[in-house]
DNA sequence: TTGTTAATGCAACAGTGTTGCATGTGTTTT
DNA sequence: AAAACACATGCAACACTGTTGCATTAACAA
């Protein structure tokens, strides 16, 4: 979708950075990180990433991938979020050899056994491994 | 396991600090991260408790486990890990009301697809919800 | 175009994890 | 049991990540 039209959407101010952070998450098919966004988008504050991510997370525009490093990726929503519920139990794969983080989707849910009283509300699945390129290149 | 032979069946030396961090895992069913091993072992330096974290996790001692937020806990391995690999392809639940954190086990792994070329050597489940004693406090 | 509200930039801070080095302790060897 | 060695610990300092407060600037609505 559109930069602006997303933007609007979500009820989100339409500014140039918002639309070069989007523009960002566009033209890469992996997972991005904080520290990505500030060295791209060149004169870029720290802080503004981070609020800027926030909003987006809060927003339903992007959401959050925990590497299993404990590092934290972004990456687009697909259409069914908004500001009062993700919707994201599809699983990410990580690249052990060069920390990229991808989507994964197109798959159902693995039946899981909770301890009796737990409530279970969104389930994450991480694969770790070797992607495509690391592996030609060993 | 007793500390003792724990540490030296993976070839560690016997320290005080090293068997109160164990107890400490011992005595709690949930993941524990480092600021709770601070606290709870008083005079305890981040430094050394980092340090023991990363010997017992490369020992296969322990095991990470990654937050949705991003934070790390850890929690105490099976006894099929060492230093050359970690086997835990189990599930984690996480509660989103009180952050705790617990290994579940027993089930099954889900099939993957993964994309041409890509190769999986681990898969991580991440269930987040709500746990019963937050449920019953509702 | 003007006024209001939200976004940005800057400075400072807090938390988490790391590195180097000196000192202390566990383990092995004699 | 003592000495020597290697590893573990504690301290100081640092690096990185993320946050908060406040002044300034830009977006949007009237």
């Amino acid at each position: 979708m559109e930069a602006d039209k997303l933007l609007r959407k979500h009820n989100l101010r339409v500014t140039g950075f918002r639309k070069e952070v989007l523009a960002l998450f566009n033209q890469r098919s992996a997972a991005v990180d904080s520290r990505t966004i500030e060295k791209h988008l060149q004169p870029a504050d720290r802080v503004t990433v981070y609020r800027t991510l926030r909003t987006f997370e809060d927003s339903g525009i992007i959401h959050r991938i925990p590497d299993p490093t404990g590092a934290v990726k972004f990456a687009l929503c697909n259409d069914g979020c908004n500001d009062l519920a993700h919707h994201h139990s599809h699983a990410h794969f990580h690249c052990n050899t060069c920390a990229m983080t991808i989507c994964l989707d197109g798959h159902g849910q693995m039946p899981i056994d909770l301890p009796s009283g737990y409530t279970a509300n969104d389930i994450q699945t991480i694969v770790c491994g070797v992607c495509a390129a690391c592996n030609r290149a060993t």
